[in-house]
DNA sequence: GTACGTTGCG
DNA sequence: CGCAACGTAC
């Protein structure tokens, strides 16, 4: 079973580029985010055309977040990250696929460093913990997939100390990063690629994919009970050279 | 001679059709009206690649206009309407092209009437018949060509009482329009086509070219000279069915 | 650099 | 409805 994510970057004006993309690589279930579209403007005729069925919480402008699955049913279990009634942004979509709890996330990019959009961040983060922490504790098979917003090591990013001030790369949201793993969630791709260097995000400005000038924000964590089942994990960087994309690059695991 | 009129309502944002109707329908001379862009945004490398010369006035956002002429030498005589030296707006370019005189002339809108953009109409009007008078006076063969912003009969609109207050339809406006016949100026299409009902222009809005509710608006008159050289005439409809096309028609006419 | 919302204009 | 400009977010 392949289980990809992918920051479309506005979902209406990336359609061709995501229905070609997921016409050649065939995944079995995609969390998208930065849809930018309210919820009765999700091309759900297109993406069911293209043989997904799709669950979606939009929001005008900004953020949104999708789940979308071939073959499978799609049973929602969240359209908000519980936690703070006043939160109003559509940062999080949860569901039950095939059996596994799939907790499709955009965490807040949190810039400028300090502000009140790095607080957002940081409080996002803690609620976060809160639901995670659950899954472990019920010992559930779950993935936590989608545009994290933080770089997690060195390894991650082309020029570190270009990076210390940038809310994806400080050490408080690097730190939380850690614990989610301390507390038994696999990161995939360094489970795959423990040393590799491995992009999935290249600014659209100064020709950033040219100079691979990339920094690895999307990402798919594995529940203790899941982590035996990973076969393989990558991204598919080819699609970011491609017209039209969207500065991240979808990214994948396979599951036996 | 195949000399026709585009409004092309944003060059830039037209040129693949512009494009492909240039190689379809092999124009001499071409005279485009709303570029909407600033003088050096102009796609002349493009314009040239098919076999174009040109010259224009372009104008920030709105306005603009450029006549083009494949295997014929363009001499620009004109690029404002003289008369006034305050009036910025680009809406008149003129030039020789095989020893006639095309005069290219996005003429005012006009709407809402009443008020000051209708009185700026009317005064535009005054000066581009100055200009007109002259070019009979001096029996030039010349060409009045463009997106006139007249509707000069009831003939010419799909529902002539919902447009007695329209800035496109007054009295005053039509008039002028019947004073420039009557100082000699020949109405190509209605010389070819006495008593059919052509439009050139269908609005975006509620469908208007499926249920075919257009007017005429863009004309192409000729001096007493060059009448008896009139061939043929007649408006490339087909083009404003393409995807996103203009909300005008090419309109043409053929000289011997 | 790219996308989206708004405004101005027609 | 659709273009172009501008502001904003990333």
């Amino acid at each position: 079973m392949k289980i990809a994510t992918y920051n479309v970057n506005g979902v209406n004006g990336r359609l061709p580029v995501l229905l070609r993309w997921l016409k050649e690589s065939q995944p079995d279930v995609v969390c998208l985010q930065e849809l930018k579209c309210p919820q009765e403007k999700f091309p759900v005729k297109e993406i069911n055309a293209a043989g997904y069925n799709a669950i979606w919480k939009g929001q005008k402008s900004w953020n949104g977040v999708a789940i979308l699955a071939k073959n499978y049913e799609i049973q929602q279990v969240q359209n908000t990250l519980p936690g703070d009634e006043e939160d109003v942004q559509s940062r999080y979509i949860e569901a039950i696929i095939d059996q596994k709890v799939i907790c499709c996330l955009y965490l807040p990019n949190g810039n400028p460093y300090p502000g009140p959009k790095f607080d957002y961040k940081l409080a996002w983060i803690k609620r976060f913990k809160r639901r995670t922490n659950q899954l472990i504790k019920m010992e559930l098979p779950a993935i936590l997939i989608g545009d994290f917003n933080i770089i997690p090591t060195e390894l991650d990013v082309y020029k570190p100390e270009k990076w210390v001030d940038d809310a994806l790369f400080r050490t408080e949201v690097r730190k939380a990063y850690m614990e989610l793993e301390k507390k038994g969630w696999t990161d995939s791709i360094r489970k795959i690629f423990p040393k590799e260097q491995i992009f999935t995000f290249w600014d659209y400005l100064y020709h950033a994919y040219d100079r691979n000038a990339g920094i690895r924000l999307d990402h798919i964590l594995l529940s203790p009970y899941l982590t035996p089942q990973l076969k393989n994990a990558g991204v598919d960087k080819y699609v970011r050279g491609w017209e039209k994309s969207s500065d991240h690059a979808p990214t994948w695991i396979e599951l036996e």
